[in-house]
DNA sequence: CAGGCTTTTGCGACAGGTCGCATTTGCTAC
DNA sequence: GTAGCAAATGCGACCTGTCGCAAAAGCCTG
């Protein structure tokens, strides 16, 4: 176990997963082989985007008997303490990434799948409109944009 | 909760049972029972935004027997021809309701649930914006955008 | 109105995700 | 070092949604 040593300060720091299990346990939280793991793989993906099936995966690679619930319990409470992003990407899909890297919007393609990333400021004016007339703060993070890209909107492929 | 917007949509039509069943025929489709009795739920709805575990429910009690995969490829049917949209609100639902009334996003609120709805103009130009930057058409209607309410950014009721 | 072909259905199974509950574990205090 | 308590885990069950497949419908033709 090592002293704290997680400067929030960097926008783009990338979390080691001393530095996650350490705020588990600033939170409160117990250290436990599961969690270990967890932010182990986590911190080594740095900056994918993980499905919990993967992260799952992994973690039965990485300690051989995990169960489905507690690895989305821990990503939950991953989630909670703001290192975790929870995006839901198309109908059915739900994928974790770190929030060092959650400064985008994603675009899915409904008929090809194809995922673009838009920075947070391209939909601020928007946003800040229904915040304005409705009074609600969208969470941009939790969800992503379904539409069609350019290239299934042209090209011959369409359905 | 503020008034609902303008009502200038309401020149739509809402289909009736026949219509639906008879632009199932015309696409080449077959008229069961299941399609029968879902057309009908729908059409008797209304403006509802129904989820496909309550027109499931609603089928067994019209018909007594009927699959839940029937109704779930039944509704796609429905929303391939047009009729429906499928919107999923927040983590885990999935609701659809007839286009006639697909004039709207939907606005949930992560912690208390409640939906609002906007009308599609309101992003229509962050919307342009994501066609015209990354050449990419959004499907507003098929996804709700996740948030916090003015109530409950305000109120004690926080988590 | 019966035959035959094709579309639908129902079933079973699966995938992703959530939840309640009894047992186990981590942590802390002695 | 260990006892005790609360927090996590694993398990089983459930929910929403999807899919392949054999059996059962619907529809068209003669």
């Amino acid at each position: 176990m090592t002293a704290m040593s997680s400067p929030e300060t960097s926008t783009e720091t990338k979390p080691t997963a001393e530095g996650l299990l350490g705020a588990l346990r600033a939170d409160g939280l117990r250290i436990t082989l599961a969690r270990r793991a967890i932010c182990g793989i986590l911190a080594d993906s740095g900056e994918d985007h993980l499905s919990a099936a993967d992260i799952y995966t992994r973690c039965l690679e990485a300690t051989g008997g995990i169960d489905r619930s507690t690895v989305y319990r821990t990503l939950d409470e991953l989630a909670r303490l703001g290192f975790l992003h929870h995006v839901h990407m198309g109908h059915h899909a739900g994928v974790y990434h770190l929030s060092a890297r959650a400064d985008h919007h994603h675009l899915v393609c409904e008929h090809c799948g194809t995922t673009t990333e838009v920075p947070l400021e391209r939909l601020a004016s928007s946003f800040s409109t229904l915040q304005a007339e409705y009074d609600f703060v969208p969470n941009g993070l939790h969800f992503a944009i379904l539409g069609e890209c350019g290239t299934c909107r042209n090209g011959p492929e369409r359905r």
